[in-house]
DNA sequence: GCATGTAGCGGACTGTGGTCCGCTTAATCG
DNA sequence: CGATTAAGCGGACCACAGTCCGCTACATGC
């Protein structure tokens, strides 16, 4: 996949390879809930010792996991087609944004409250959502904002699609999809225009 | 404190005292996270069993210490004076809530983080999280919104104050207290009226 | 008081995330 | 090639949350 620093040995290379693979299969075959990191070194044939020094903790090798898929989603917004991508309005794009995140909670949810697990602040000291929070804040700049009120609403429009908070209004509370992100519109609505 | 049910038992009301004072000790000696359930059974002079038994686990142990506090908050909204309880509008009355629980949370963010490390959704399936949603849901009632609108509207807005999310604003981002009750002014004032 | 049933006790035990450190082995250089 | 070196390996080990179960002692009826 990635072509790492030319220095990566090839027996890391290999163990990494055969982590991520065997993940992938637990994560199938059971939930993510239920693999331990006993298991995954177990599965994958190499030592728990390999397993932390590649991926740091848990919660990190998850990250790993979505990397992809996640790299994938920030193209479509940045430079993908319209409405998602640039060419719409300020508020096309941030509802097409939502949608994109609710659609991407949808079948990634497991993975993504795995890898919610870290104690202090969970995804918002990741660089993934310094991405989230820069385009969403730049689309509310290009709204009227002004600088310093777009980032608060940036946190505020992401809050509202935080995993953990969409997996219970549609678990817990039983909405549908479809109303979330009819509200999700009427929020955006709301705040831009 | 709480006269409790009449068949408590005088040896286990006497450790959930001892339990709660040692816990109020340790966690002003050091901080809730450095505090672990050993160190705390062994301060209370009461066996680990004891500890879960009394209070399920950890997080329910913390929620246990802010309850008071966490009721409080609740009389002073729900039957308080105004702006904060009934008399004002709706959204004085919201602008009021944001400033109060800005405040809670700068007072009491050390077990505010602590009582969240619950896997499953944290604060989200706690009964004191209906109360509030409840609370903000009617008020976006009476600003006119229609009810399931109103409660998709009151998760945004708590998720906006959710002490992770508060801390991280005013730790890792360098928001002042008085930035952060400002921004919040600003987004009720653009949801209500 | 004394017998009796049971709520409550306590600490040994378990499962899991994460660390440590002596050993292995891939890469590099002569 | 063989020697050198350090990146990488792996599993014993640790800390901590949470469980289990035989024992204790509190409340109740006599």
């Amino acid at each position: 996949m990635s072509p790492g620093l030319r220095t990566e040995r090839a027996d890391a290379a290999r163990n990494r390879l055969a982590i991520l693979a065997a993940a992938e299969r637990l994560l199938h075959e059971r939930g993510a809930e239920e693999m331990t990191m006993d298991q995954l070194a177990c599965a994958a044939g190499v030592g728990k010792g390999t397993l932390f020094r590649r991926f740091g903790d848990r919660a990190s090798l998850f990250h790993a996991l979505l990397d992809e898929r996640e790299r994938a989603l920030q193209e479509r917004f940045i430079r993908g087609p319209a409405p998602l991508g640039p060419g719409g309005s300020p508020r096309e794009r941030l509802v097409a944004y939502g949608r994109e995140i609710l659609d991407f909670i949808e079948e990634q949810h497991g993975l993504l409250l795995a890898a919610e697990t870290g104690l202090l602040g969970g995804r918002l000291r990741h660089p993934v959502y310094g991405a989230h929070r820069a385009h969403v804040s730049a689309l509310l700049g290009e709204a009227g904002y002004e600088a310093e009120q777009a980032d608060y609403l940036a946190d505020v429009l992401l809050a509202a699609l935080a995993p953990p908070l969409i997996v219970h209004q549609r678990g817990v509370l039983g909405r549908s999809a479809a109303q979330l992100a009819h509200s999700w519109e009427q929020l955006v609505a709301r705040l831009v225009d």
